[in-house]
DNA sequence: ACCCAGTTTGTGAACGCTAACAATGCTCCT
DNA sequence: AGGAGCATTGTTAGCGTTCACAAACTGGGT
């Protein structure tokens, strides 16, 4: 019989108290924990009865400290604000519970490399079995391929040019399909409306456009560039309802093309009856804009779950199917694109 | 001297690695690393440069078991790709880390309470130091009440019904603002795309709404309901479009507005010409809508960093200020609304 | 020279769990 | 009856920190 224990229990009971009411070893209780073989059925239901009746939950912390592994998985992520990055997490939070992980996010601060070299720090020292980076910024991707060694990381946007195992979607394919669309309608070449330079969605969408256009010999406008937001469309949107020539224009995504569509209204242009837009993400509300948007869908659950299947892979040790998965867009044809008018 | 460490150096150097080193005993080494007094300057340079030399790291799981404390905090949100939700969470983030804590965030599959207990207890289990709750839902809060108990708790939403500690936006007084906006330009009276019903902000929205029209002695016309969607806001704006003498809209958040901006725009009624219409939220696209659209700001990431210092305060003993923080949200005037037409 | 108070350092013992191994019990052969 | 071989359980030793306390060292007063 037991000397302790009397009075208001308070503490959070921990693995003895449970085997020395279930009248078993701590062992065992962990054995019925981790589902182990070998443990007789009935001490089975006798060490639950006795979990359920204390309450008790496993003491993570001790688990981390002897198997050095703490189930968590660390998320880094430049602006979670915007859609595509909130949706990536959101993809990778569901793929992680579902593969048992905890997930741990940070974003930075700059997009600079040390500030990627950072926040990959913190979250090394917090423990995590492993990092995905969303850092589609060639200075973020760079740092990610210097530090990758000291913890496995997945990368997720886009961009080849290292050698850590990435997820992206197809921004070459899907840019190269939204300007041929155009073309294939009877314009005679397709302005662009591109993201900041440097990011690396904004570089293969840009390079998809481009090919397209020299593939069909049409000629290559100079290329407008704005920072993702409705407001930098909406100024470029401005500059391009002058030219007076334009009759397509692909946007490097949905909220530039927002406000562009705004601009060209304001101006008298109407799409598409003057112009042809077409945008790049497909968010919830494209199919509500005025009018309604022709646009290349990009899956991000998606692609934050596929980015977690990887390095979930990478962890337990599977052989990478393939370290580099690609996922296909898709076009969304909507009323903001039409033939080319007569000029 | 001692008798180990030759040949390749594999595993990570713990504290006694470095109190080696350093000539010191490993407690000395975890006074410099906790900053406690009573270390003399030159000891503590030593061992700081055998920190460095090791490139060692604390390893948080062994501090945790001790401590009894993760420097964790957990947060749980309804759904993430939101921009509300996605705001918040960023500002939580950003908080955090700024008073040294690390963020693990989970999401809820459905919005019943069991859902919200499971997800508390699944952040409880992995040890966070206390949580933030996202989850503006009734069921939900009400879960959140239930347990609370249990772990530090700070609850971000709307609503008072409970003793939990919240932050929240001033859903009603915004609602009321915008209302009363729309009377003064002589509308007769004004309409409503409330949220779902079982979010408190939508609650909250629609009696502020309904108040001001009975203050004002205007009718109250019964409540078009969406999903926060802009399809929903498009939907409901079809049914809208139809009321002859509707010459005002008041939707409960900016999505749906747009949603109702286009089936305005489609059944050929002008706004603000013929209808005036005011959102909520101010996401940052609502100045590119066609028209631009006049809203009620609600500052999220401001919300998130106000529910973290509510619970970092809980944590660390601080007496509360208050337990009950409420941030008042602000018209943004731009050109979706306009004087009453003559009808 | 000696003692006191304070500063600076070291020594063990937890924290709550899993890993490795040892010990027991059982079943089935021969 | 006497093991061999497996199923089942228990025992002991860490994992890498911090905490509580003890030891050693300082300097200033007598």
């Amino acid at each position: 019989m037991g000397t302790d224990s009397v009075g208001s229990e308070q503490r959070q009971p921990v693995m003895a108290d449970v085997a020395k009411l279930a009248g078993v070893s701590h062992q065992t209780v962990s054995r019925v924990l981790n589902g182990a073989p070998h443990v007789r059925a009935d001490t089975r239901e006798r060490v639950l009865a006795a979990i359920r009746e204390l309450d008790y939950r496993p003491n993570s912390a001790a688990r981390a400290l002897v198997t050095r592994r703490s189930q968590t998985l660390g998320v880094v992520s430049f602006d979670s604000t915007l859609y595509g990055p909130a949706s990536m997490l959101d993809g990778i939070e569901r793929a992680a519970r579902s593969a048992g992980y905890f997930v741990s996010v940070t974003s930075l601060r700059s997009l600079d490399g040390r500030s990627v070299q950072e926040a990959v720090d913190r979250l090394r020292d917090q423990g995590v079995d492993g990092v995905v980076v969303i850092a589609p910024q060639t200075s973020a991707v760079s740092a990610v391929a210097r530090l990758s060694s000291s913890v496995p990381l997945v990368a997720v946007g886009s961009g080849d040019q290292t050698r850590v195992p990435m997820v992206s979607v197809g921004n070459r394919s899907g840019a190269e399909a939204a300007t041929r669309h155009l073309l294939d309608l009877g314009h005679r070449t397709v302005h662009h409306l591109a993201g900041p330079a440097n990011w690396l969605e904004s570089q293969d969408r840009e390079e998809g456009w481009r090919r397209t256009l020299e593939a069909a010999g049409a000629p290559v406008p100079s290329v407008e560039r704005g920072d993702w937001s409705a407001r930098s469309g909406y100024q470029a949107g401005l500059r391009i309802a002058e030219l007076t020539e334009a009759t397509a224009v692909f946007c490097a995504n949905d909220h530039m093309a927002l406000g562009l569509l705004r601009a060209l209204h304001e101006a008298g242009r109407s799409v598409p009856g003057d112009i042809s837009v077409v945008g790049f993400d497909d968010i919830p509300e494209a199919g509500y804009f005025i009018p309604p948007l022709t646009t290349v869908r990009q899956d991000f659950g998606e692609l934050g779950r596929r980015a977690l299947e990887l390095l979930v892979e990478e962890l337990e040790g599977v052989q990478h199917s393939s370290t580099r998965v690609e996922i296909a867009p898709e076009m969304v044809l909507r009323r903001s694109v039409g033939p080319a008018g007569r000029r």
